[in-house]
DNA sequence: GTTAGCACTCTGGCTTGACGAGTGCTAAAG
DNA sequence: CTTTAGCACTCGTCAAGCCAGAGTGCTAAC
C-alpha cells in the first residue's frame, strides 16, 4: 500500500511544505526532488496518498499539504532527529551551565535558548514543588511578632514565608520546634502535606505551632500554581499561518494564561522522553493548528519539570526534536549537579 | 488664543476620537456635541487648532485627530480623573488584600487587575531588592558540603541561596558567623554591598566566610535583573491602531524583553505619583505611538516599585489615571501592612 | 505502469468606478 | 467682524470585474 515511491513523494511534500508554507504541486516535486518520474505519475501517487489521508488539498486547484496524520507518520517513521554539531552542542551546555546559582534564572535562560534555537514559542516549567519531599523546616525569629519560615525541599528547592503571629511568642522555643517539625515531616512528599496530617500535629502544639502549620498548609494551596517561563511569543508572527489575526489571538490568549499553559505542558509530557503532539491531537482548541514538542527533565532520578516548544503543525520537527532533547538533558544535568 | 469654544472643540475631538478611533469631522461635532454653531464655524476653529499643533489631519479629506501635543494639553488641563464608584473601589482593595502571604503572587494579581480594569497592557515591577537594606543574614547547615544562606532584607523581602562549600566545614561555626555577618552588614543598603566591603570582611574569615561572601556578591550582580509582571498583552489587538501587524510586533517585542520593559517603567516613574507619558515623549521608538501611565508604590515610606499601563495614545486617560492611582495605593497599603 | 496533453477550476492581485466623508474657499447674511 | 450656506474638490474605501498562473483529473497513447 505504501510503496517506496509513495513514501518519497510524501517526504518531498512534507519537506517542501515545511520549508515554503505553500501547497506543493506535482510539478514542483518532479522538478526539485528528482524521483525520475513525470508529474503525472506523481499526481497519481498523490491521489493515493490523499485517499489514505496523509495529505490534503486545500482547494481543488492547489497543491497538497500534509495532514495531521501525514505529519504523524513523518514524525514516527520518516524523521531523523537532526544532528546538532558538537560546537553548538557545547555552546548550549556552556550557556545553561553558566547560570548555576539560581534555579529560576536558570530555567528562564533555558526557555530563551529554546526559543532562539527553534524560532518557535518556548515554554519551560520550573521544578515543581509538589513533586518534592520535605527535607527540613527551620523557623527564625525576626522580631517579636514575625517569624521567618524556611522550608527546604528535596531536591533543591527552598521556600520561605514570613509568618505573623497573633501575639508575641517565645523566640527561644523556635529551634526546638524546628527540630521537631523537621523530624516529623522529613521525607513527607510536599503534595501529601494534607490538612489531616497538619491537624494531627496541630494538636500537639499551642498557638505557635497552629499558626505556623496554617501557613504551611496555605503554602500547599498556593503551590498549585506552578511557575512557567515563556519565550519567543512574538516568533509566531514569523509564521505565515498566523497572518490571520484571529488565530494568532487565540494562541496568544492561551500563552497568557500561565496556568492553562502549564497544565498543557504537564499533560503532554506525561511520559518521560521527547513527545510530539500534532495538531488536533492537542487537548485545547486554540492549538489545533499547532504542534507541541515536549520533554521532561529530572533532578537526580526524579522527574521535576518539563519543557516544550509550540509551533505551527508545519514545524521543523527534526530540529525541534533534537533541541528539546538536548536542552532537557542539559537542564537535568545542571540541576542535578546543583543539588548534589 | 485658546478661547472657550476652541477648548470645547478640542475636547469634543479628543473624546470622540478616544471613543471611535476614527478621525472626527466638523459635522460630527456639530451633531453630537451641541455647541450651538454650524459645522462651518467649527471648521474654522479646527483650522486654528491645527495651526497651534493640537490636532492633525491624517489626509486631506479626513477629519482631525489629536496630536501628542493635544493629548498633553488634555491630560494636563482638561481631564478630570474619573471617579471610581465605591463598590468597585472596595472590590479592588479586597482582591489585592486577599493575597497577603506572598509578595510575588500579590504583584502578579495586581498586574492582572490592572489590565482587566483598563483593557490595556499592564506592567508591574516587583519590589526592588536594591532599594532594600540588609536586616539579617542567617546560615543554616544543610549537609556536609552545603549551606543555606538566608538574606532577610528590609522591607519585607527574603532571599535564599544554597552555597556549596569547597570542602567540608564546621557546622557549629555557622550561628556565630551568622551573628557576626548580621551585625556587620545590618542596615547596609543592598545596592551598597560592594565588593570592597565584602573583601574587607573576607580577610577576617577563613575559607568559609570567603565562599559565602562570594555568593552574596554574586547575588548582588543578579539582582540587577528586577522581576517584572506583565498582563493583558493580547489586549493590544483590540485596538484598531495595532491592526497593522508590523506595529504590533514592535510593541510585543518590547514587552518580551523584560529588562527593557522594566527599565522603561522605572525611568518613566522617576517621580512619585501618577505620571503620564504621551507618544513621542517616550524614550523608545517602539512606543512612540503609545502612551504610558505609571505610578510608584511604596512600602512604609520607601518607594519600592512601580506599576504602569501601556496603551495607544488614544487611551482612556481619565479612567486609566484613576485605576493606576488606586492600584498603586492599594498595593502600597497591603505591602506596608505585610511588613509591619 | 507511465506519460503527454488538455480542459477545467480556483486563487490572488490588479484595475476600475462609484460613493461617501470631509475639507477649504467664497460670498452673503447677521 | 463673525457666522453661515453653498459648492467644488480631494481622498480613501469597497465591491465588481478581470486576468494570469498554478495545479488538477482525466483520457488516450506509449
Amino acid at each position: 500500500m505504501l510503496n517506496e515511491r509513495k513514501i518519497m513523494v510524501l517526504q518531498a511534500i512534507i519537506d517542501d511544505y515545511i520549508r515554503s508554507a505553500e501547497p506543493v504541486g506535482s510539478r514542483t516535486i518532479a522538478r526539485r526532488y528528482n524521483l525520475g518520474v513525470s508529474p503525472a505519475t506523481i499526481r497519481n501517487e498523490m491521489a493515493d496518498l490523499e485517499e489514505i489521508g496523509y495529505i490534503i488539498q486545500p482547494h481543488i486547484s492547489a497543491g497538497r499539504i500534509p495532514s495531521d496524520k501525514g505529519y504523524r507518520f513523518y514524525v514516527d517513521v520518516l524523521m531523523e532527529p537532526s544532528e546538532i554539531p558538537e560546537g553548538k552542542r557545547s555552546e548550549i551546555q556552556r550557556r545553561v551551565g553558566a547560570i548555576s546559582h539560581e534555579v529560576e534564572q536558570l530555567v528562564q535562560e533555558a526557555s530563551k535558548l529554546l526559543s532562539v534555537l527553534t524560532n518557535y514559542v518556548a515554554v519551560v516549567l520550573a521544578p515543581q514543588m509538589n513533586k518534592c519531599v520535605i527535607e527540613r523546616i527551620q523557623l527564625l525569629a525576626l522580631d517579636e511578632y514575625r517569624i521567618l519560615l524556611v522550608l527546604v525541599l528535596y531536591p533543591g528547592l527552598v521556600q520561605n514565608r514570613i509568618v505573623r503571629m497573633p501575639g508575641t511568642y517565645d523566640p527561644d522555643a523556635l529551634p526546638q520546634i524546628s527540630r521537631e517539625l523537621t523530624e516529623r515531616l522529613q521525607g513527607v512528599a510536599y503534595r501529601d502535606l494534607l490538612s489531616s496530617l497538619i491537624k494531627e500535629i496541630k494538636r500537639e502544639y499551642g498557638d505557635l505551632g497552629a499558626a505556623l502549620l496554617d501557613v504551611i498548609a496555605g503554602e500547599l494551596v498556593d503551590s498549585k500554581q506552578e511557575k512557567v517561563f515563556l519565550s519567543g511569543a512574538i516568533s509566531i508572527f514569523e509564521q505565515p499561518e498566523f497572518k490571520d489575526l484571529e488565530r494568532a489571538k487565540g494562541l496568544l490568549g492561551l500563552l497568557e494564561q500561565k496556568d492553562a499553559l502549564s497544565g498543557l505542558i504537564s499533560t503532554l509530557s506525561r511520559y518521560s522522553g521527547v513527545q510530539v503532539t500534532i495538531g488536533r491531537e492537542n487537548p485545547m482548541e486554540e492549538i489545533h493548528e499547532c504542534s507541541v514538542v515536549t520533554s521532561t527533565y529530572s533532578v537526580g532520578s526524579k522527574v521535576m519539570g518539563a519543557i516544550g516548544v509550540i509551533g505551527p503543525t508545519r514545524m521543523e520537527y527534526a530540529n525541534v526534536y533534537s533541541v528539546v532533547e538536548l536542552l532537557a538533558n542539559s537542564l537535568s544535568e545542571v540541576l542535578t549537579d546543583l543539588i548534589k
